[in-house]
RNA sequence: UCCCCGGUCGUCUAAUGGUAGGACAGCGGCCUUUGGAGCCGUGAAUCGAGGUUCGAAUCCUUGCCGGGGAG
């Protein structure tokens, strides 16, 4: 048997999980390439666009995964984990859409699929770890014995956001390879290397919903399911509650979107809430985005124990937000947190992440109520 | 029936005798391993018919439409 640490690879087909792979075996490391097959590209046949392949799951980039995992002469398999998908994340997804929340599906599948069921099959497959081409950093802290996460070298192509829900004994079998690099870099590395994905454009949007329009795709899956369309007109109200128009589904609107309203205003109009029960969606101005405080709950800690007090942090409500200064006080409950920001924020919004930074380091985080 | 007032891009609104402009909405693109946002670009109008004038959205006549008023 050989002495070299084994670990497994995500690949998902694209430029980042390819290098990550290749560096790991540049490094010595025993690699296993492993691709999660998560949804059936033939199901729900009306929204695919002849155009546009499908992303993480199309039978293209299952194919470029294993060029990939041939050139690195690695061992690869192609792991069904549809039903899984499915019932973590698709339906989920689908869920807090009509709950008039906005979901974040990479997390979900971060927490409950690569570093969930893929870790497990990778460990039965003999490996310690699994690796992945996201942009973060995993170091141990000395002081406290934690792993902490921290964000990736290069700010702009930050993704802790995706990863706070990581709980230590995740991270602890996690392997970021990218996370010191430059997407450049991370470009050279792969031609360098001689992967045939060296010139791939970045995938994007959400990986099951081709095309990028996620309300065609739910109003999809309910006609797959039998289900009666979730399409139903409502009102489009202003703050102080005057009918501005008509919408065709509260599903299409999320807090803080200005396309696809419709209402002429003369200044731009943007959704404040939705309102499913009521089948409205609430509009205004851009300062009415403005909100000084959130609750976040189901919080995860990572660099430190639930805190006893409150706390200092810079907080992130968006993948792309820049961290605001805040204090974190927590509740009676140690899984909510209320967030007090310095300065108000625009688009606070159910459903998203508020993602915890002292600096680098990610406290912890949660899901905004 | 009569008398006022008003009709300009899809919407709101400028131009009161001299190139029909803007905002919002729409559409397209860029950006982006979530949804949004943002940025860039873009099509789009003088209610109809006559007349005055070198020249009309603008002035005159008339018709149509909308609002208001008048036994």
């Amino acid at each position: 048997m050989s002495e070299r640490v084994r670990v497994a690879v995500a690949m998902s087909g694209g430029v980042d999980s390819s290098t990550a792979a290749a560096l790991l075996v540049e490094q010595g490391l025993d690699v296993v390439g492993l691709t999660m097959q998560l949804w059936n590209q033939r199901r729900l046949p009306e929204l695919s666009p002849p155009r546009t392949a499908g992303r993480c799951c199309s039978l293209e980039d299952v194919y470029d995964a294993r060029r990939v995992a041939e050139r690195l002469g690695i061992p690869y398999y192609v792991v069904n984990f549809e039903d899984r998908f499915e019932q973590q994340v698709v339906r989920p997804f689908i869920r807090e859409y009509l709950e008039g929340r906005t979901p974040i599906p990479c997390t979900l599948c971060n927490s409950h699929l690569k570093f969930d069921v893929l870790l497990e099959l990778a460990r039965s497959l003999g490996a310690e770890a699994v690796a992945t081409g996201h942009y973060a950093r995993i170091r141990p802290d000395p002081v406290s014995g934690r792993r902490l996460l921290l964000r990736a070298s290069q700010p702009s192509r930050d993704q802790s956001y995706f990863l706070f829900g990581l709980s230590q004994e995740q991270l602890a079998h996690a392997l970021f390879p990218l996370g010191g690099l430059s997407k450049e870099e991370v470009r050279a590395a792969a031609r360098r290397l001689g992967l045939p994905v060296a010139e791939k454009a970045d995938s994007q949007e959400i990986c099951f919903v081709p095309g990028g329009d996620y309300a065609a795709f739910i109003e999809a899956y309910f006609r797959e399911q039998g289900l009666p369309s979730p399409a139903v007109p409502g009102a489009i109200v202003s703050s102080d509650g005057r009918l501005l128009g008509e919408h065709s589904g509260v599903h299409r609107f999320t807090v803080g979107q200005r396309r696809g309203l419709g209402v002429a205003a003369g200044a731009p109009l943007y959704v404040l809430a939705t309102d499913p029960a009521g089948g409205r969606v609430i509009v205004g101005r851009d300062h009415e985005l403005l909100r000084d405080r959130l609750t976040a709950d189901r919080v995860n800690w990572i660099a430190l124990e639930a805190p006893a007090g409150p706390l200092r942090a810079q907080v992130k409500i968006r993948h792309k937000h820049e961290a605001a200064a805040a204090t974190l006080y927590p509740g009676e409950d140690p899984s909510v947190v209320e967030v007090r920001f310095d300065e108000p924020q625009r688009a606070v919004t159910p459903g998203q992440a508020a993602v915890f930074y002292d600096g680098e380091v990610v406290l912890g985080g949660g899901w905004i109520r």
